[in-house]
DNA sequence: ACATAAAATTAGGTTACCCTAATTTAGAGT
DNA sequence: ACTCTAAATTAGGGTAACCTAATTTTATGT
């Protein structure tokens, strides 16, 4: 009995665990995600426990057993292409195909999820630069930090952004910048770490460093002084 | 709070009544429809009424309110524009489209919708010739009857098929049968009914009595015998 | 160490959906 | 009218998912 419900406890300990890798996933780390209460949490983590997807105690927080890791990455899997062939395939902007994929994801049918990632030329990574994992829940590698690591002088390509929200992707809309656009770190604001950004034919944008965060990018040149 | 399981309910009521407009839907017909037991049914149907979505009582059964048949006409729409996409866009056969617009037909977003119906040519009629209401509720109209009440000589073209199983999907295919094919009557067997048919490039099939009442034609010479 | 604040947990409830086992009604046949 | 059957309804439960209001732990700041 896999309840879409369950897919998606399943896919927020597999989330925040990614997030943020050091620290554990609480129960109100969990509530919050999915915006319920703490004791709803709970009472779904022993569920989860006692079916064997994850192991809970209150120090190590939740995690994802292997077979509850594979449940997940399947689902996030389904999210991913999903998203992607919105994008590419039906032409919805990068800020949208989050929210519908949501749903789509729930939608049990591996030859439909087959299909469309033929369609859309089987990639590794979906509109936001996030890697799609395979069938058997391996992702594809990449190389990326956030450009607010980048030095003045550093040239670099968008891989992927960080956050996810409708606000955020207009607002580099906005600015113009996409992803494998190319960027040259111009100017850092030694106060609050503000980049002056020269982007596709020398447009030149402010950043926030706040923005900066959730941008993930990579440096052209071999051997750029950014580590 | 409107759930996929409401919106079956709904959408059952709907199917039930077009399917045969004499007889009344009742907690036992809508019970063996969803697979439910009918105490169950009458429960939901308790609280569609409250909500204003159905009327009922045992003499005159379930009936949609306005406010439910634009509800059910909605999902049969979602259903029919998907089943079209999954046929036309992504190449699923005839047989395979109707289980999984069964799940997609629930994806709420109405530019999606928009969008795939768009995609394939706002048809007015899905894979198994049933008709697409438009956003106002309005069924296209069209002109049929089963192919059990041709008579011999009878030239007709197959509008559509009332049953969607798979099993007798796939036996139509068999005997290359599909929509649009232009068929002749040239033998009706008079013990057991049983059609002569030819079918494309003359090629002449057997079929039931059973079997041609689920396929539905219009003749095509305009003075057609069969009335 | 001690007070406090935050997080986890427990207790107790609600609603949506489903079920089985009566019981009551309605219909059909005689 | 009377009987028998099938359908509708009532009674009584169960589980999954949520919640609020305690209570108990755990962490944090003096
Ligand atoms: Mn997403
Ligand atoms: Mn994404
Ligand atoms: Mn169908
Ligand atoms: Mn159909």
């Amino acid at each position: 009995m896999k309840t879409y419900r369950e897919e998606n406890y399943l896919k927020a300990i597999y989330q925040l665990a990614s997030h943020d890798k050091t620290r554990t996933v609480s129960p109100t780390d969990i509530a919050h995600w999915l915006e319920l209460k703490p004791p709803t949490v709970l009472e779904k983590l022993g569920i989860l426990v006692k079916k064997g997807l994850v192991t809970y105690n209150k120090f190590d927080g939740a995690k994802l057993s292997p077979k509850g890791n594979e449940v997940a990455l399947n689902i996030v899997r389904r999210h991913r292409i999903w998203e992607t062939y919105l994008y590419k395939q039906l032409k919805f902007s990068w800020s949208e195909v989050h929210e519908i994929a949501e749903q789509l994801e729930h939608v049990n049918s591996e030859k439909l999820i087959d299909r469309i990632y033929d369609v859309i030329g089987r990639p590794d990574f979906d509109p936001h630069g996030d890697p799609i994992p395979n069938k058997q829940g391996k992702l594809p590698k990449s190389d990326r930090r956030p450009l607010s690591e980048s030095i003045k002088g550093c040239k670099c390509v968008v891989l992927g952004v960080s956050e996810h929200s409708e606000l955020f992707l207009n607002y580099l809309t906005e600015l113009n910048i996409r992803l494998n656009d190319k960027l040259v770190v111009e100017q850092i604001n030694s106060y609050d770490d503000t980049l002056k950004l020269s982007s596709k034919n020398n447009e030149t944008v402010l950043m926030s460093s706040k923005a900066a965060q959730q941008i993930q990018v990579q440096c052209v040149k071999p051997n750029c002084a950014c580590k």
